[in-house]
DNA sequence: TTTTTCACCGAAATCGTTTTCGGTTGTTAT
DNA sequence: ATAACAACCGAAAACGATTTCGGTGAAAAA
């Protein structure tokens, strides 16, 4: 029952803990058959090291903290079960906080993971973020954080993120090149820049194609969710008869947005084309399937993880972190909620 | 930069490490005015205690493990938000861990924790679980363990539950009501108890209601997916045409179902009734809506801990943990997949 | 004045591991 | 025979916080 310890088995052994630590460890100059002795011990006591001492000791605690803003979107889940994977195979662990967009809690949030000594930090802001004061104390108190997803330029760390401009672009070319030419735009709400830069994709694309960008077109919305997908859809249709396409900065407001059109009898997509972004599960099996923009969130996770680490070691080597950008790539999935893509050979 | 101590802080102030933790803890045996200088100077500084220390001196780390066997499934993130609020409220935090359904990876998390010095675990046993040497083990040597959802008579500790058997009776039992007589049931692989009950309660509604039981109505499902629902929808009509209901054991397969009876073009709720189990998010945005049963999974997941804090504690105390079970109540969540409950008044 | 009491503070041990820096053998070169 | 050198092992300090058990001095009681 109680735990078993360095110095229970020296003991036993007739040993110091110093040479059954070594033993363990692997040092050079211990005898091979202490060595053999100390190891046969330790399996048959099934000896687990107190990694609260050896945190204390070696001034690590083998465990990350991942912030999300919501732990139950798909988005997040995927990058959850990403970055614990990389975790796990390279031996850390990871505590998972949810900021639920609020501030507040972030800062909460960073304050505990610092004081449970993590190693280092994931984290994706949260809508309501403007100031950085907190992450940047942080990680000049040397304790390395990566941005990930939703992040500020005034932070200087490494960061993994999507290019929402360009992904926004393309969804909204694909748009126009199955022949959509009114598209609609529900964007999110002002603050986090993903919503900025896709809403900038949006309307590059229409310009670039020589469509004149229609600032009626553009709606936001505040909260990320289904019902107000459901009641801009209708808003739209009444403000613009002959709009032909609607694309949404968000899955989730997308499929709420075809609810409606199924409800309002209009058809997608012949006579609506709807654009969702991220590429949630439930895509896949709404009526008619919603095409999307591929957001990796597993792929996101990992990368996220990766980079930390390297952060990590650099860090307690003592060199300085050189900050670094990686960007997932992205992609339209077409199904559905769009028209089909008539490629033109000639 | 160099982390702030306590020696640090009693160096400054001329006092002993000692006077500075018990002012800090509020010992009573300090004089206000030194005890106000140590507060003022650890503010001052923005003091955080190491808690590799202070685990490593009170023997706990304040954090708990939480296993789940697949982080993405809407039901386990709520499972895994509700645990978190709880420990979050507590002053716990949690590492998250996925075994995929894995044995082996069952076994290694546990090891992993076990080593992190959890205060306690909660866990949902992957399917392949046949033996629990592992966990008892663990129970054994002083953690404690409160297993949720996909629990086992064979572990002897706290257990959070929802009754399957009743809710698939009352799932059935309603689709009684609404006038169905046919009722086909999807259910999962043999192994885990809940698809077990979950049939008994759809078998045991069918009897008690005068209904013969078909074995060829029930058909299994291996993987939990929305493909398999897509594919045994055809299987059943194909096999059953007169078959006016489908009760699949979880929501994902129902909805495979809805897709491919909707492809057929087989009316819903009017020719065949579709019911779902867990309340996935997905369900409330199918076309038409999925009725289903309510799985709490942020209660599960809140309870959970509430309760593994309970045995934590009394295991402090040295008194024995006296193991409880709690289910959560579930009731049946009538959508359009499924005809109107007509209420006779006498 | 002497004793008791009380308020306040600190020395030191402890938690379990790691690692430096010597020490103690015994062996080999000179 | 002595010096030099391996090969092994252990004492002890550290990591940072907690807590027991005495101290010290001053005020109160005798």
């Amino acid at each position: 029952m109680p735990k078993i310890t360095l110095k229970k088995m020296a003991e036993k052994l007739g040993l110091s803990t110093a040479t059954v630590s070594k033993a363990l460890k692997n040092y050079p100059d211990i005898n091979k058959q202490t060595k053999q002795r100390v190891l046969d011990l330790a399996a048959s006591l099934n000896y687990q090291p107190n990694s609260l001492a050896q945190g204390l000791r070696n001034k690590e605690s083998k465990i990350i903290g991942l912030i999300v803003p919501k732990i139950v979107h798909h988005f997040f889940s995927n990058i959850i079960a990403g970055a614990i994977q990389a975790a796990e195979k390279n031996g850390y662990l990871v505590i998972i906080l949810q900021t639920n967009e609020s501030f507040e809690l972030e800062k909460n949030h960073l304050k505990r993971l610092i004081e449970k000594n993590v190693d280092g930090i994931l984290l994706s802001l949260s809508d309501k973020t403007t100031q950085h004061k907190h992450i940047n104390q942080i990680i000049e108190g040397g304790v390395p954080v990566v941005l990930y997803d939703k992040i500020s330029k005034l932070v200087n760390c490494s960061k993994v993120i999507i290019n929402d401009q360009k992904s926004a672009y393309n969804a909204t070319k694909y748009l126009i090149d199955t022949g959509c030419r009114k598209i609609a735009h529900i964007r999110g709400d002002l603050k986090p820049q993903t919503t900025i830069d896709r809403f900038k994709g949006y309307k590059k694309a229409l310009v670039d194609n020589k469509i004149p960008y229609d600032e009626s077109l553009v709606y936001t919305c505040k909260s990320l969710s289904f019902e107000e997908g459901f009641k801009i859809a209708k808003k739209i249709v009444n403000d613009h008869k002959d709009v032909d396409a609607v694309f949404a900065f968000t899955d989730l407001v997308a499929t709420g947005v075809l609810k409606r059109l199924h409800e309002l009898n209009i058809k997608v997509p012949n006579q609506i084309s709807v654009m969702g972004f991220s590429n949630w599960f439930l895509t896949k099996i709404t009526t008619p399937t919603l095409s999307t923009v591929q957001q990796p969130g597993y792929e996101m996770g990992q990368q996220a993880f990766e980079i930390l680490l390297k952060d990590i070691v650099t860090n307690k080597k003592g060199n300085p972190i050189i900050p670094e950008i990686i960007e997932i790539p992205t992609y339209v999935i077409p199904r559905n909620s769009t028209k089909k893509l008539v490629s033109v050979l000639k």
